[in-house]
DNA sequence: GATGAATGAGTGTTCATTCAT
DNA sequence: CATGAATGAACACTCATTCAT
């Protein structure tokens, strides 16, 4: 059944394909055959449509990095308090959103954070990544406190945001979302008190 | 030539040349017969000594990890102040010990902890691991807070360490230890500080 | 849009981009999509005018040969003296044109050749244009020689003039025309002088 | 049955059977699951004994030159007669020696020259060759010739050699060898017979 | 007439594993 | 103990071909 201008389609199809594989088993074992199985292809097409296997690690990943800003950008747009506080908790709840804590995203971000480690192109979308949650938060935190001292909060909620994701994805399946998010907005409120101290000590 | 008792000295050379191959190639492309020449023996012998592949890999993981209880019970064995704000700290310091931020330790694991996802043995290992640093903070953090918060501390510490060693992982060859420890005690002393609070609000 | 005659333009467009794609890449890399490319159309369009590739691959070498001999032709016709020495010189030189020793050519050709030991229908091409050239040196000896010794004299000179070539186009890319040329008409008035000799010997 | 010391034989076996491949199907289709099944040995074992594909041609062609030259080198040490005729008319023989005449010696060597087109190593052996032949012609004409005759002679018959060759081999499976070097006598005799022309000249 | 989506067999290659020596 | 020869399945990838549009 060729048809004409498959290409948008049949890319997010085999994106989907490519998570779910991951998903179950892993992305070692996820190769081209199993997803074009999943996704109800043949094999060739995969190169038809991205090149070769990398080119469709590559825009998977891409298309988990867009979820995640698309997302953040929702939330910070829907807020009707601009305070740095309400950003940062927006920021705070889509890096726990559905979307990003679900069994295929977690394991798919965990593969890819492995894999990233060893190759070049994938690397440098991780830390494009990493740098716009860094630049993301820090953003908010200058708005209260001087810029050392929001630099310091921006890096420590970033790695707590991470830690707590980390060790919710290896812990198994049940994800205590609010219990985290919890934690991510206690240590938020202690970076941000730290305001009051500084015009204090000032 | 003497043969026996081989067994201790080959096990922990063919561990060695795994941690070797993982940090040089990673763990896709670390095969038996790459980490065989890195140790300088025959491919057939990994099956002799681990029976098969996942053998291997499950002994280097369980190396890494002795490796990491180790030096953390060195340090704290070395304390010469009891108080729980002496033991967590050096929790904190022996999870950014050279022996954890080398590349070899930080790819290796950030591999296993991928392949956790889908390897019960490996899975088990993991958290076995996890819940020994969660539990030797809560430990601490009850002996000066009551255990709902205390959990919760030790929750966010973990987290926050774990975080903080991932992004550094990531970000590239240059881990800035001492700001990630810098990071780490920063909060450690504000959840220690609620000791007070608590006692007043009581 | 007329698109009624395309029929000549589409096959020779496609037969040059056949022996550009072998100039490039060998005959074992030229694919029908990198062929198609060359040309500016799209893959399915070679079963169209050439069934398949096969027809393709043999419309290029007949149109290779009838290059060959069109020149040939062309050279003889001009010709002012119709010595026979004067038309063997023409088709030694014009087994050695610029549109003989070419890259494109000369790869095509061998390429050709090898192919044609295990493809019937190439095998067939090939030894009728053996043939034609044979038969056009031996046509013009035998007006000086007696048949027996006008065959040899021919058979040495086609295979004079192909083994230079063929040295010619394996040494690399500096084909020295006219040393190759000299040698061919050396043969040449060798065997032509066995006249004067067979006639004192009558 | 793994025996040790294997490497040898086994190299031989599967050079033996590359060459049978080309001679059947031609070195397009001899894929290295043919040629593993005539070898009767699996298909993982070329790159065992010859890394890939390619080495295991190169070595097959490795092989045919070395045949060659070793057929040369005993039928001119079996000479009698030192003479710069009788050394130049062992190599005429041995170039059209029966194991250079045969259908897969001729299918492969063609199968090479087509392909050293386009290979940087074939090349470099092909060009090896070439040249040893052209040098030991050279070396014995110009025991009688001078330099620049010596050179020109042995282009000349080296040329007339590989286009007697190449003519039999692209004529059909028979190849009169004895009309061939009749031929290749004829023009070794006249080029010769240019000493004493000289001489007179001088 | 022309496209390009789609197939699926086939390619070279890698690899964990087995086992005779 | 240790080797390395050997296997065969699995892999990513290529390609000629078909066909709905």
């Amino acid at each position: 059944m060729p048809k004409v201008g498959m290409q948008p389609i049949r890319r997010s199809q085999l994106i989907a394909a490519t998570l779910e594989a991951v998903d179950q088993v892993g992305m070692g074992d996820a190769s081209i055959a199993y997803i074009a199985r999943l996704a109800g292809v043949s094999n060739g097409i995969i190169s038809h449509y991205f090149k070769d296997k990398n080119g469709l690690l590559d825009a998977t990943m891409r298309h988990l990095m867009q979820a995640l800003s698309t997302a953040s950008r929702a939330r910070r747009a829907a807020l009707k308090d601009d305070s740095p506080r309400a950003h940062l908790r927006a920021i705070i709840d889509s890096n726990f959103d559905a979307s990003q804590v679900s069994g295929p995203a977690m394991k798919t971000w965990l593969a890819f954070w492995a894999s990233s480690m060893h190759q070049p192109s994938l690397r440098r979308l991780q830390r494009v990544n990493d740098h716009r949650l860094d630049s993301n938060l820090c953003c908010q935190f200058r708005r209260v406190l001087p810029v050392q001292q929001a630099r310091a909060a921006s890096r420590g909620l970033a790695a707590l945001i991470d830690g707590l994701w980390l060790r919710g994805a290896l812990s198994g399946g049940d994800f205590d979302t609010e219990q985290a998010i919890q934690i991510a907005y206690d240590y938020l409120d202690q970076q941000l008190a730290k305001k009051q101290l500084e015009h204090h000590a000032a």
